[in-house]
DNA sequence: TTATATGCAAATTGTTTGCCTAGGC
DNA sequence: GCCTAGGCAAACAATTTGCATATAA
């Protein structure tokens, strides 16, 4: 949507905080990121995650999640991939499968309204969740 | 998930909420209920515009929605169907498409995990957004 | 050297809760 | 009459912002 990227100075705090991201295969909320971040750099603010996350999200390194609840979750893998949200434990496991791009264009061809992307979340209860019986 | 459905009191603020979600065919949130809502009940509390719509959501009657975004939205279509968020005037569309179940079933197979559910959203540029050339 | 980034705290925003009274059944 | 529901305000939780200082380029 946005073309133009801004150019970032390349900062500690910037740096360790996309490091982690990239490390993680979990979803990590705002906080989160600053408990992990914090141990690197003890003195680190809350406001410098929270506007780190959003630079960096807006210049495409990593990407905010469009979903549900409370907290806003961000995503180290910025290819196109879906998820998987589990009733039983909650966590939110990428799902390796390419996005179908026929259902944009069966929606398109369907509506005439101009299509530009998707998002599908899956909802169930993933495979630790069933083999621990809840 | 959950069977159990309470037997809720028929008060006028519970059913004037329900009215008027019902009615409409965008996807309001908590003030929005609260501000059409106090055009017909002057006194009537946010708390309990939010108390209603977390029960009227989960005795089915409303749909609590998972979208991004800092606002719940919630909408009065309870029947399956997929929503267009539109990236030029912020609305979210309904679209009457049939959920694609076969979706689930492949995602199942493939990984194994157990499937309940899923969310699809399109992203793009509604008609009428097209029309205006914003 | 200068504009961007940070720390810190206060402010905002959206939502939930406690408590006491009102009202449906 | 009992127990759920409502009004109101205070509490909470997540995020954003203002401002003075630090630092990358």
């Amino acid at each position: 949507m946005e073309l133009k990227f801004k150019k970032l100075r390349q900062t500690d705090a910037r740096r360790i905080i996309l490091e982690e991201i990239k490390d993680l295969t979990s979803h990590p909320t705002a906080d989160e990121v600053y408990e992990i971040v914090r141990k690197r750099i003890p003195k680190v603010s809350l406001g410098t995650i929270y506007r780190n996350l959003e630079v960096l999200s807006e210049n495409g390194q990593i990407q905010k999640m469009e979903v549900g609840g409370t907290q806003k979750r961000f995503d180290g893998n910025t290819s196109n991939h879906y998820h998987l949200r589990c009733v039983a434990c909650g966590r939110v496991i990428d799902l390796t499968a390419k996005p179908l791009k026929e259902i944009e264009k069966t929606v398109s061809k369907l509506t005439d309204h101009e299509i530009l992307g998707h998002r599908l979340e899956l909802i169930g209860i993933c495979l630790s969740c069933k083999a621990h019986k809840h």
